[in-house]
DNA sequence: CCTTTAGATGATATGTTATAACATTGCAAG
DNA sequence: CTTGCAATGTTATAACATATCATCTAAAGG
């Protein structure tokens, strides 16, 4: 069944899939668990393929008979972000499975003020970019967080359309 | 009294007062009110020179007899943000000052992990970094999220001083 | 001078996101 | 089999943010 990613049709189930195979192999190479709630968080949020708050994630988990308290999706999901498979979107304080799993990247996130959705896309220059700004300040950067806000392509076109 | 700011020495009672003084400017001109709550609210971020969560912000109104909730605080800083005194930090959920009021930016925030100071810096390149990945992507950012989590020089020195 | 009105503030309550702290379980290495 | 460690379970609360409605105030127009 395909559906929305990056603003662009893909064939999700291979997604999902591919996704959960990669965390499966992941883990195993880094001895570490990859356990029932894990793996279910995983799989939502590659399901939605945008990004999720925690809470909605305890929601429709409790929803599925797993039960369950806050701290359970925080810990699933600082795992999952902590071994790169998730990334935080700061602006939302939301997550989202991570699109370029193995691949070395710079993320990117582009954020859809019009329909929510969040989309992951690459942005080496921008990194290097602040890496450079940071090193003329004299500051050793670790991380990057690069959000963009804006509208996606088919909210601007919706938007062409309705004027 | 001298402080730090940028990691730099300056002339920081100097800067409360430019920022005090820029804003007054900005709220005549635009025909908005500099009311006592938002000068405060703007005189004490100047003051501490790096980001304030509201509630902290909040506790200290009250010490000095404003009394107040919190939606007295987040009326204040929607208001600084949106005529651009002030930014907000979403890494931290927090607010800190304009460093560059008046002139066009395109901040770039730089958070030490270890002594929590937050400093900003201009990121042309990386900004433009940004848009360019967002057009490719037929994205049409209005606004960018910079935030370079790492450590400061003044830690970096400490570091290197302790081992 | 009075009234209208719009922006600012006051006040109460509640919604949302996140973590501290401590108990328990389960599995694998010694 | 026991010891140790990672994962889970559980309770409570901290931290951040907003909805709603009432009230005040000051500028603009009558």
């Amino acid at each position: 069944m395909p559906s929305m990613a990056g603003f662009k049709r893909h064939n999700h189930a291979a997604c999902i899939k591919k996704g959960l195979a990669a965390a499966e192999a992941r883990c195993r190479e880094a001895g570490l668990k990859f356990t029932p709630v894990r793996r279910r968080v995983l799989a939502m949020l590659l399901e939605r393929h945008t990004s999720l708050g925690a809470y909605e994630i305890l929601e429709q988990l409790r929803a599925e008979g797993h039960g369950g308290q806050p701290p359970m999706v925080y810990r699933a999901l600082d795992f999952l972000v902590k071994i790169g498979l998730v990334h935080r979107i700061e602006r939302l304080n939301a997550f989202i499975a991570c699109s370029h799993v193995g691949a070395e990247h710079t993320p990117m996130f582009l954020i859809c003020r019009s329909c929510e959705q969040v989309t992951e896309a690459c942005a080496e220059d921008a990194g290097s970019g602040m890496a450079n700004a940071a090193r003329e300040a004299g500051f050793d950067m670790e991380c990057a967080v690069m959000e963009a806000v804006g509208v996606c392509p088919e909210c601007v076109e919706d938007a062409a359309c309705a004027s």
